[in-house]
RNA sequence: GGGGACGUAGCGUAGCUGGUUUAACGCAUCAGAUUGUCGAUCUGAGGAUCGCGGGUUCAAAUCCCGUCGUCCCCG
């Protein structure tokens, strides 16, 4: 259940609560990527503790790793994991087309070979809502299919009206299954449906027109920042989050940048999810206030200040610089944790400090001043 | 003392029956990419007067002689 708060003046950002059964959390907010169950390297507590409220769960790979059985065992995904907070998943729909080496689509379904063993999987969005729910979700995502950029405009037409067809059907079981009392019955849990239509303005109108005909308790954007250029996805941003209802929450899927968050921030959205914290993390890059720090370049090898001064996490109160590079041109693991912990914690604090922009007024103002520092 | 093998970028190697241009490759180094996961991957850059000296030849990392160095075998 969304609440708004406030919108801004000058622009179409606002600020926002959304209440799951794990609690509420405050838009706008973002979720890092604990696809398997673990934002990687790092422990519930430490994502916790990182400021996050929200973390984002991939059905797909749950579904072929562990498997159903094992977390339902478990007594759900929150309590397996030791996440007591919001658990958004998605559906798997982006893994079957971006993972899968074969998959088949047909109107049923989506039916695909697991990219670890080949074995053979048929996924309907009536299946997709039921691993949902029996995962525990707070926050479950109706299966659709994402399409990759460039797309010609009849694929993206079929394609739309195929996601458009399985959102109707993942509501309906969305609603069956809940007031059956099925597996984890949450009063408060909530399906969000998927906007589609490639980079086609008219498509994405028209495909905001099905899925919010639908209605669902809250609309994502799919199928952006996948290749298509950075102006286009703004320029889709501003033509179909006006489309999407006032008193729902939006979420923008798989975004993203420090840049693209402000923009899209700027256009209305309220939540967002993304690989780039933590992956890049891993692979030596982290974020400050002042830009991106290449914790491998050899400029650090003696800089024993801490990646962002400003930052209040353990990584920036207690290591250096220098030894963070040490430990990535040793590649220790240890090295992989203490990026991702402050990530986790730069892009949270980033989130904290939007929403007190947008309460205080001055969205704008923030967004200038940030940006201007971060890429300057 | 006798015989043999080998010296090519920081490291490990290819090329060595003479002639694809500017001596190739892996690792390392330096830099960049990374958007519903990637301890992955990709892209680019720098770095060798081919142990040294001489000879043969139109042409030598490549053939010959000498020399220095390393390693192995025999005494």
């Amino acid at each position: 259940m969304y609440t708004l708060i406030k919108k801004d003046d000058k622009t179409r950002a606002r600020l926002g609560s959304f209440s799951t059964p794990h609690g509420m959390i405050d838009t706008p907010n973002f979720m890092p990527v604990g696809t398997i169950g673990a934002v990687k390297t790092l422990s519930a507590d430490e994502v916790r503790k990182a400021g996050t409220q929200i973390m984002l769960s991939n059905a797909y790979h749950l579904l072929l790793r562990p498997g159903p059985d094992t977390i339902k065992s478990a007594g759900g995904l929150h309590k397996w994991i030791n996440w007591p907070g919001p658990i958004l998943t998605d559906s798997g729909g982006f893994q079957i087309f971006s993972l899968s080496r074969l998959r088949r689509i047909k109107d049923d379904g989506v039916e695909f070979r697991s990219h670890i063993d080949g074995a053979s999987f048929f996924l309907t969005p009536e299946s997709a809502v039921g691993f949902q729910l029996l995962l525990g979700s707070d926050i479950m995502m109706a299966l659709d299919e994402c399409l990759p950029y460039p797309c010609t405009r009849d694929y993206a037409i079929r394609s739309m009206d195929l996601t458009a067809g399985w959102a109707a059907r993942g509501k309906n079981s969305f609603i069956k299954e809940i007031s059956a009392g099925n597996i984890f019955p949450t009063p408060d849990s909530s399906l969000f449906g998927i906007i589609q239509g490639g980079t086609y303005l008219d498509l994405r109108r028209q495909s905001a027109g099905q899925i919010t005909g639908i209605g669902f308790d809250g609309y994502a954007l799919g199928g952006l920042s996948v290749g298509e250029p950075r102006e286009l996805m703004y320029e889709i941003l501003d033509n179909t989050v006006p489309l999407m209802p006032d008193d729902k929450i939006r979420y923008l899927m798989g975004v993203g940048t420090v840049e693209d968050i402000f923009e899209s921030v700027q256009a209305g959205i309220d939540i967002f999810d993304c690989v780039v914290p933590t992956r890049n993390a891993r692979n030596g890059l982290a974020f400050t206030c002042f830009g991106k720090v290449r914790i491998r370049n050899a400029r650090y090898k003696n800089d024993y200040s801490p990646i962002d001064p400003s930052c209040g996490c353990d990584c920036c109160r207690y290591y250096t610089r220098s030894y963070i590079h040490h430990l990535f041109n040793i590649n220790e693991i240890f090295g992989l944790k203490l990026l991702s912990l402050h990530n986790v914690t730069f892009y949270a604090t980033l989130m904290k400090n939007i929403r007190e922009s947008i309460s205080n007024g001055n969205f704008c103002e923030f967004k200038k001043e940030f940006l201007g520092i971060y890429a300057g």
